[in-house]
DNA sequence: CCATATCGTTGGGACATCCAATGAGTTCGG
DNA sequence: CCGAACTCATTGGATGTCCCAACGATATGG
């Protein structure tokens, strides 16, 4: 007989967010090494990767609330990884820049988080994450893509 | 070349916290029909199994914190879901019990929850559902168990 | 020129997660 | 038998995520 509880925690919501909770803290862990948090992490990335871009554009592309963005965007600029320039051609926007110092931060934060990534998922083979990564990259588009 | 971006959204913890958050949503959209969140449920449900159980047991079976569990059992309780007695031979201890108001909650929560997860699966067949949380439930237990 | 919208920012609130500490009670070793 | 160490429930506080609302400054379309 199927119990109340294995009838929940073999629910995949329930199962994705444990997993998802045990990954996300060893990449925490990975990364406090270089004094960044998740987010700094994902937004300095994201920073590195569109060049000069404005917050709006880093909170839709990473889906972060835009008063969350400030925060992140003082601490890296705090600590020297990120530059905020005033937008040439649009007085309202900023645009965020990756300084030298930052690139080298995120160099090594990105090593960090994949070796805690392999942590993860090293009790599965090679195919059966590829797997994993394509059925959660289908769910996931579903999931953005509402109707 | 992959991007700092990429690198970071390819990443299966990227991937895996956003499936988690958009699920969780769901569920807990759900099952707020009947008035209760995600561990609200969760606690009901393990309490309905393990029959009268201590607080802390709960806490250990479903990851959740001292703290939280008191609140929780606070709200469920203030709802006639689950009564608090003492337990008889040790003076710490609560024993929790469900009332059968809360079977009766579980048993709708637990169909609504199921629905929800089924939404959240649709994308994918059957196979690869049972593939996914297959490889999931792998991961999962790799994390419970450290060594 | 004016209505509308966007941008960065500040403010507040709802929740979830985690760590620290306390008083009551239990258990175990000497 | 008694004290040390532990567990239990509870409270307190910190942080992080997400949502909603507002504001002044600025852009854009009609």
């Amino acid at each position: 007989m199927t119990s109340d509880l294995q009838r929940i925690q073999s629910l995949p919501t329930w199962l994705i967010g444990r997993v998802a909770a045990s990954g996300r803290g060893m990449v925490a862990d990975a990364i406090a090494a270089e004094g960044l948090k998740l987010m700094h992490h994902a937004v300095l990335a994201a920073t590195a990767d569109y060049g000069p871009v404005t917050q709006a554009d880093l909170g839709r592309r990473l889906a972060v609330d835009p008063k969350d963005m400030v925060g992140i965007l003082n601490h890296l600029q705090a600590k020297g990884l990120v530059l905020r320039a005033p937008h040439p051609s649009d007085g309202r926007k900023n645009a965020v820049t990756v300084t030298p110092d930052g690139a080298a931060v995120l160099a090594r934060c990105a090593a960090l988080a994949e070796a805690a990534n392999a942590e993860l998922l090293a009790p599965l083979t090679r195919d059966e994450q590829k797997q994993l990564m394509a059925l959660l990259t289908r769910l996931h588009e579903a999931a953005d893509t509402p109707a």
